[in-house]
DNA sequence: GTCCAGGGTCCCA
DNA sequence: TGGGACCCTGGA
């Protein structure tokens, strides 16, 4: 168990990343004076992440190098961000959102998540999520001082294979609904080896969305999202009613996301973000 | 207590 | 192309 700086937190800033509604696992800790402090699991680390005067530190077991992966600490943004700025209101978003990350998520964990995602909210996910691991994900070993609302031994993402051997009536403690043969359905597919998402990783964006699309209860927005925050297609651009509401609002008729390049997902997270942000804070009615 | 919307998808007219 | 059904929950 070590504690390494990873980033400053102009270049990664934590609330933001984990607030933007790309990932359901990581969950704040009350706050003491002066910082920031999430804790939750990526693969199979669990982790408890902290900021503090300027500088995001992480705890966990796993090296460095897979933070450094996992919050995309490669990839310079700078260039998306310029461009963006050139497009009104998207230039406040960039202010708005400087510092989000996208994160390079397990491909299963994201498929999964954003089916469960649909039509519902973003509390309810993370119940859902939690649950779900905690029944059938595997307990992991870690001396990480879990505390308050991260209190217990940390589970895995329920691995496919595992998945993919439970019937709908196995899934009902869940409460997921109608989503519940979803996930099945979608762990037989990549176990029987019909889905790959290595595999998607590695090919267009476009052929990764068509291919999760032949799924059931897989759509154009799970795909999306799945396509971004799990194989990191960073040119997917998944249109909620967040986004159909900004979209309609700041933008012309006619405009085409795809204009927004090759990051067009991260522009979508900055607009995401910011929707959110001055709904929830109030600076914005909802219509 | 009731009502409604929530990061959709599918089916059928 | 549009509307209803599908599960369930938190907040108004």
């Amino acid at each position: 168990m070590k504690t390494t700086v990873i980033a400053d937190s102009k270049t990664l800033d934590i609330e933001k990343t984990f607030e933007c509604g790309q990932c359901f696992r990581w969950n704040r800790v009350p706050p003491s004076t002066g910082e920031t402090v999430y804790c939750g699991v990526a693969g199979r680390y669990p982790a408890i992440v902290r900021e503090a005067e300027g500088r995001v530190e992480i705890t966990s077991d796993s090296p460095e190098s897979f933070w450094h992966e996992f919050f995309d600490l490669e990839l310079d943004y700078s260039a998306a961000d310029a461009l963006f700025s050139r497009i009104p209101w998207l230039d406040g978003c960039v202010e708005y959102g400087k510092g989000i990350r996208i994160l390079r998520q397990d491909p299963w964990e994201a498929l999964c998540s954003f089916i469960i995602s649909q039509c519902n909210n973003i509390a309810r996910i993370k119940g859902i999520v939690e649950r779900f691991c905690l029944l059938y994900g595997e307990p992991l070993d870690s001396e990480l001082p879990m505390k308050d609302d991260c209190a217990g031994p940390a589970h895995a993402f329920p691995a496919p294979e595992i998945v993919a051997g439970l019937e709908p009536a196995d899934l009902e403690p869940l409460r997921a609904g109608y989503r519940a043969p979803y996930l099945i359905a979608a762990a037989r597919s990549v176990c029987s080896g019909e889905l790959d998402l290595e595999v998607l990783k590695k090919t267009s964006a476009e052929e990764a969305r068509s291919a999760l699309k032949m799924l059931p209860g897989i759509g154009d927005k799970v795909a999306n999202c799945a396509v971004l925050f799990g194989l990191h297609h960073m040119e997917a651009f998944p249109v909620d009613v967040w986004i159909r509401r900004a979209l309609e609002e700041h933008f012309p008729p006619d405009f085409d996301p795809s204009s927004l390049g090759e990051m067009a997902g991260l522009a979508q997270q900055y607009m995401f973000y910011r929707e959110r942000e001055e709904t929830r804070t109030g600076k914005k009615e909802i219509k």
